[in-house]
DNA sequence: ATGAAAGCGCTAACAC
DNA sequence: GTGTTAGCGCTTTCAT
């Protein structure tokens, strides 16, 4: 039931036959039918300027009926424009599936949404950094993409650098150096880190714990800074680090902290929301107030935060205004144009899991 | 300092010069560097059966010490494949960055997870359908995939039956219909809700309230199975629909409750994990006991609801089974096989917000 | 304003 | 085993 009334050419009016029977896919096929040359075709289909309006129209009109599209993979080679952006996710430390991380996840979602804006499709790689590390020349590599957005430095700063060194459009997002070759958008993350040490002992906690594995650049450096800054007020953190795998968090974070061994904490900076939450819950089973016994802290302020019990007090990362940013840049790069890195600055956002 | 010792070729041994500074952009350009013919390399970088190791060891090392990869683009449109998989989430209803929804979300990681398993690319298309309704034949027809998941159908039904009328590889999360064309997988919504009115009745509830925009098929359906069980139980439903925006999504469901209007319910059934998340916040900020007072139940069975206070009961849905076998029939319908719908059986996961 | 022709960079027959 | 030859389907000069 598909190749009914093939090859019978010119005969018989277009519009009298079935659309759907004839076979119509290639610019030459339409070409055929409309009675003008492909370039033609392909030029009133761009909506190109040097086209007599009456066959322009005509042209798409056919197009339409047939349902045909242009095959994009021969256009892309042609133009040398893809029209793609690829999104990478090095999963560096931490092989349980970090894509379900849900800031990354935010962050991705925030990406989608600016990038279909800007009229660039989006092709998603998790990637998983091994020896060879050329995860990510795959992408840049690959002749497929018009720019490489990296989501999370990982513990793969100096590949990316070394990336970054021959391939111009790429931002990623995290931690900023000084000195370094390639655009990142990120938050000031020692600010984060401080700000958080510094709300807690705010709120009269001595005894502060850093919840968090500090494998990754961006919560090493959150972790540094609040040591910092609760060593000027004279406190030691204990550095607990947990891992995020969703189920066993929990668990994890409940062992870690010691109950009922009895050298508890009240204060715990949480290296994310996540791990936050995990934190909540582990106090509540175990029969601790928040924030009268122990205070929590977490970071990254994504929308469920709101909706914990208690709500949670954090460190706000601006995760749509850094996803536009970081679109923004790269269209300039892929414009040959210049793109500096952007630091962002955190904030507190108190809610009641503090004092 | 891009085009150093660009023109001046055959002289110098390859080796002596450092292999950044030359262009290899193309098969050719290795193989003239290897001395033998672009066939020869392409078949060598595929690592294909009849080439000499010796030369196909040569080449490889070539093109790593070059850096050369080959152009994806050239090669999937002589090759009429695309090692590429699109996903499309179409937006019908609720046009707020539905992207964010985190169910949506974490199928997505899951099938990013599978996808690249099986050696696939994940092209992402946030899709907001218009009046055209041209939003999947914007993804099916553009050559660029060999395949299409839909994660939702949102209000897309008719549309997406049309289009797989004549386009096969394509394979569906939502809801089955006895008859449809297109490939599903999904949950037996109808017995999830039937299952949750029948939780909340048993634990004493008789007060009834679904919480839930059923624009969608899959939560139509669900609210239909409740108001079932609940009927046979001589039970009515109060439907509230409520939308998945999250910040506001709490006023709205704080409003829709009633509170304190006295109208209250001793039930609650929510169409998402997220929506009961909401709920539960309410319900506490308002001073009501869950459960003892009201009890909620949620969908979806996200990791994050066995965080929640208390933690959440639920209509689990198996989200990575789903994934797996969503990937399993694309493969199949890639290959010209036959693949059926899926309905899996959801689950009650008995946590503490229920009796 | 349109047609003709030359590729984009690769793969796959087909030779040898 | 490897070279040679034709394209994949489109865009884009260059003519006319």
């Amino acid at each position: 039931m598909v190749d009914k009334a093939q090859d019978n050419s010119g005969e018989q009016s277009t519009l009298a036959r079935s659309k759907t029977t004839v076979e119509v896919r290639t610019l030459a096929d339409l070409a055929r039918i409309a009675g003008v040359s492909a370039g033609t075709v392909s030029r009133a289909l761009a909506g190109k300027s040097l086209v007599n309006t009456e066959t322009r129209e005509r042209i798409q009109k056919l197009a339409r009926e047939y349902g045909f599209r242009p095959n994009q993979m021969a256009s892309k080679l042609r133009s040398r424009r893809t029209g793609v952006i690829g999104v990478v996710i090095p999963l560096g430390h931490d092989k349980r599936q970090h894509v379900s991380d849900p800031f990354f996840l935010t962050l991705l979602g925030a990406l989608a949404d600016e990038l279909t804006e800007s009229g660039y499709d989006l092709m998603l790689s998790r990637a998983i950094p091994d020896h060879t590390s050329d995860w990510l020349e795959r992408m840049t590599g690959s002749g497929m993409v018009d720019g490489v957005i990296v989501i999370g430095q990982s513990d793969q700063f100096d590949t990316i650098e070394r990336v970054a060194a021959n391939y111009r459009p790429m931002v990623v997002w995290g931690q900023y150096r000084t000195g370094q070759t390639h655009c990142v958008v990120g938050t000031d993350n020692a600010a984060g880190g401080r700000m958080a040490a510094r709300k807690l002992i705010d709120g009269g906690a001595r005894r502060l714990a850093f919840l968090g594995s500090t494998t990754g650049i961006e919560i090493a450096i959150r972790f540094e800074g609040a040591r910092q800054e609760a060593a000027r007020a004279g406190i030691g953190i204990t550095h607990i680090p947990v891992h995020l795998a969703d189920e066993e968090m929990a668990d994890e974070v409940a062992a870690a902290l010691g109950y009922g061994s009895g050298s508890e904490y009240d204060g715990i900076i949480a290296a994310s929301d996540l791990i936050a939450m995990g934190a909540l819950r582990v106090l509540f089973e175990n029969g601790h107030q928040v924030p009268v016994e122990v205070q929590v802290i977490g970071f990254d302020d994504l929308p469920l935060s709101a909706q914990t019990h208690p709500p949670l007090t954090t460190i706000r990362q601006e995760i749509h205004a850094g996803a536009r940013a970081m679109v923004e840049r790269l269209k300039a790069l892929i414009d040959n144009s210049e793109a500096e890195s952007l630091v962002m600055e955190p904030r507190v956002v108190t809610r009641a899991s503090t004092r």
